[in-house]
Parts: C-alpha cells; structure tokens; sequence
DNA sequence: GCTTTTCCTTGACAGTCGTCAAGTTTTTCT
DNA sequence: AGAAAAACTTGACGACTGTCAAGGAAAAGC
C-alpha cells in the first residue's frame, strides 16, 4: 500500500536496493504528478466559485477522477487547498521577469509592465481574485498564513525587479520602501480587477492611465 | 401578520388613518430596531469566523434569540448578511472625520490619523479582516458588488478629505487623483492588518514609520 | 378578561459537506 | 499466467447547512 503523504523518502543509497530505490522513485513521481494534476484540477475550481463554495465533489468533477481519489493522493480538504496554492504560485509569480530582461530604455520597461499588468487583469481574472480570496482567508485561518505570506513575499520581489530596473535605466534610484511599492501596486491591481469583474471598462481604463504616472512617482531621476 | 420585509409603507395620509398610521410606524420602528440589533450580532459572528464559516445557528447563538427569528425578520441569509454590511459601513465610513475638523496645522493632521489609523488596525481587527472578506466576495458573488462598491467609494472619499485638508493645512495641493490614494492607503492597511494579525509587530511598526512619506509624496507644496 | 395580533421557539425537512471503509479495476512484478 | 500492489470507484456515515411550518408565549386592542 503506498502512502497518500508527499514527502519522498530519501537516503536510501545501499547498492543492494538501486532496483528498489528506482522503482520506488517512478512510483512517487507518478504520485506526484497526480497530485499536482488535482491540484490543478482545484485552482480552477476555486477560481471559479470562491473558497466558500468549493467543494471536494466539485474539484472531482473538475477533474477525470471521483471524488473518493482526493483522499487517496491528500490528506485532507487543507492539504488539497495547499497545494493547489503552491500551484498559482508557480504560474504567477514570474510573470514580469522576461519584460524586464529583454526591456532596454525605461519607456519601454514601463510601457510594457503596464500592458501586462492589465494583460493579466484581464484574461487571468478568476485566479487573480482568488488568490485575493485566499489571502483574506489566511486572515481568519491561520494554518494558511505562512503560505500566504510567502508568496506575497514573492510578489513584492517581483514588482520590486521591476521598478528598481526601470529607476536603472531612468538613471536615477527609487524613493520609496519595496513594501510601500507592493502595496500600492497590489492595492491598484485589485481595485481594478473589482471594477473589470463588475464590468466597469471605463474606470479600469482610468487606472491605466494613471499606472505609468504612480510608477513615475515611485523613483528620482539623478539630475 | 407583520410582513418580513425591510420596506416601510409610505403615502398614508388620510386624516381618518392617523391612529392606524402611528401604531404601525411604531410596529415598523420596533421592527427595524430588531432587525439592526440582530444585523449586529452577524456583524460579530462573520468579523470572528469569517464569511465561509458563518451560519445562521452560530450567528443566533451570539445574540439572545434563537435561530428561527432570523427568518421572521430577514427574508434569506443574503438579506441578513447584507443589513450586517450596512451596519458595518455606519461605524466606519466617518473615523477620520473628527480629526480633520479639529487639526489645525498639516503635521498634526497627519500625525493623529497616522495615529487612528494604527488604532482601528489593533482595535477592530476582526471587523476589517471582515470588511476585506465581503469585499473579496464580491468578486464570486454579484448580489454584493453594488454594496461593496457603494461603500468603497465612501472609504474613498473619507480619506480624500483627510489627504485634501492635509493639503490645504500645508498650503500646496495634491498630486494624486483620489482612487490613487484610496488604493494606496487601503494597501498599505491590508498589509498592515495581515502583519498585525499574523503577529509581525515589526513589520506593523515599520509601515508605521513609513506612512507620513507615503503621505507626503502625495501632496506638493507650494513654492 | 378575552380575543387578536405579534413575536419567538422548537423541531423537522431536504440537501450538502468532509471523510472513510470496502470493494473493483488496473498496473506491476515474478 | 498468476500473484501482489497500486489506483480508483462506490456508497455510506454523521454532522452541518438554509429554510420553513406548527405551535407556544407575550403583548396589544377592545
């Protein structure tokens, strides 16, 4: 009976057990593999209908699977939650890095942040709002805080790639702290994905004219 | 039989109705006052478990009456998680108000909502973990948007006045279009309140200290 | 004091939830 | 091919959910 737990065993380097070893090692990553795919399975779900109206039945129907196999590969409803967490992680938090790698004047840097900004606001919406879902909710439960606050950890690292390049190439430096940076850029990214979720083109158009500005006033040019 | 909805019967100004009319407007008042006293109680039960885990039995339990009286005054939970968000935006939407009626000079405008800000962020916790929890649910459940945007632009506006008069007081003008600053405030109390909750003290202190730039970045001063 | 209306409690309903045990199908190994 | 292990399905459990109807308790009206 192989275990429904995601921690690999390791340290078994005995010449006489290779075969094993190796077999052993297919089999978790088979297991593995399962698992990230319900994973997967449930980030779409939760997208859809929230944290509060989830259901386990509802992930398996999601899936190619019944419901009975979620148990079979995770511990728990937390467990699943987890781990499907760690999956938008893996998808969202790299998703400025080739803008600034291949980005060479600050106009473009910018211009380019900004169209993906709202790229993502748009075509990503249902993730965007629940990782906002599941942030909040790590505000009343706490076995979701370490994993939440590690990625808002990621998330500020990332916009602070973006903007401490663009003060680069501006040459100048940024004025002000990578936490306030995050949180006023956060803060617009989610007032915006209110206003495109209630339909409200036009005051998500408004913030996009006012991004670059706010993005301006985050460095100092040298003189 | 007394109707269970929240819409009071107006127009009756026949002089022979006086007497009927008064007994009924003191039903109605009774009933109201009722019904904010039990739109109360769910304000606590859903700022203590969050919207995912509230139910109508728990909410019952944290007022004096038993679970049945909710459908005697409230048509579904929707209505009744709805008067409790109403009652929600009546202790919050004026907090800075007094501040910027009594200051006088720019920096102790600045320096007492600083202050408050930091108080209501320890204080009442839980009802603005609750306030970011509706929010959020706005975004899977339509029936709550108009709400939740109703009272978002009222936030908006209360800080507006705060950072308009800080602007006055220091004799130059703001820099920043009002969403910009609503979005900034409120991400930097959002990450405020997760810290805070999460029990990073110092993180809490170190937003602390950088709140009076942040909001001195958002005003020039005349020359 | 008696009747009528209002207010509130109690208990039940149909449904959903997470969890798990038993059993079936599929794969793997010898 | 046969045996063993893994992968998956099914159905059930107790608990909990929102809702509502029946009836008792309290207040109001006469």
């Amino acid at each position: 009976m192989f275990v429904a737990v995601s921690v690999r065993i390791r340290g078994v380097t005995d010449v006489a057990s290779r075969k094993q070893d190796r077999i052993t090692r297919r089999q978790v990553d088979k297991f593995d593999a399962r698992r990230t795919e319900l994973a997967v399975a449930t980030l779409h779900t939760l997208a859809e209908l929230g944290y509060a109206r989830t259901s386990l039945r509802e992930i398996a129907q999601n899936s190619e699977f019944s419901h009975g196999v979620l148990h079979y590969y995770f511990a728990d409803k937390r467990d699943l939650i987890t781990e499907a967490v760690r999956q938008y992680e893996v998808v969202c938090v790299t998703r400025y890095d080739e803008v600034v790698a291949t980005s060479t004047t600050a106009d473009q840097l910018r211009d380019e942040f900004v169209a993906m900004f709202f790229d993502t606001l748009g075509q990503d919406a249902t993730l965007h709002r629940l990782w906002y879902d599941l942030r909040n909710q790590s505000l009343f439960d706490e076995s979701f805080r370490a994993d939440v606050l590690e990625i808002d950890g990621h998330r500020e690292d990332m916009v602070w790639r973006v903007v401490s390049r663009y003060a680069e190439l501006v040459g100048g430096t940024v004025a002000v702290s990578p936490t306030m940076i995050y949180v006023t850029l956060d803060g617009i990214f989610q007032r915006a994905l209110l206003n495109h979720l209630a339909g409200k083109a036009d005051n998500v158009a408004q913030l996009r004219v006012e991004l670059p500005a706010a993005i301006g006033l985050m460095v100092t040019k040298a003189e």
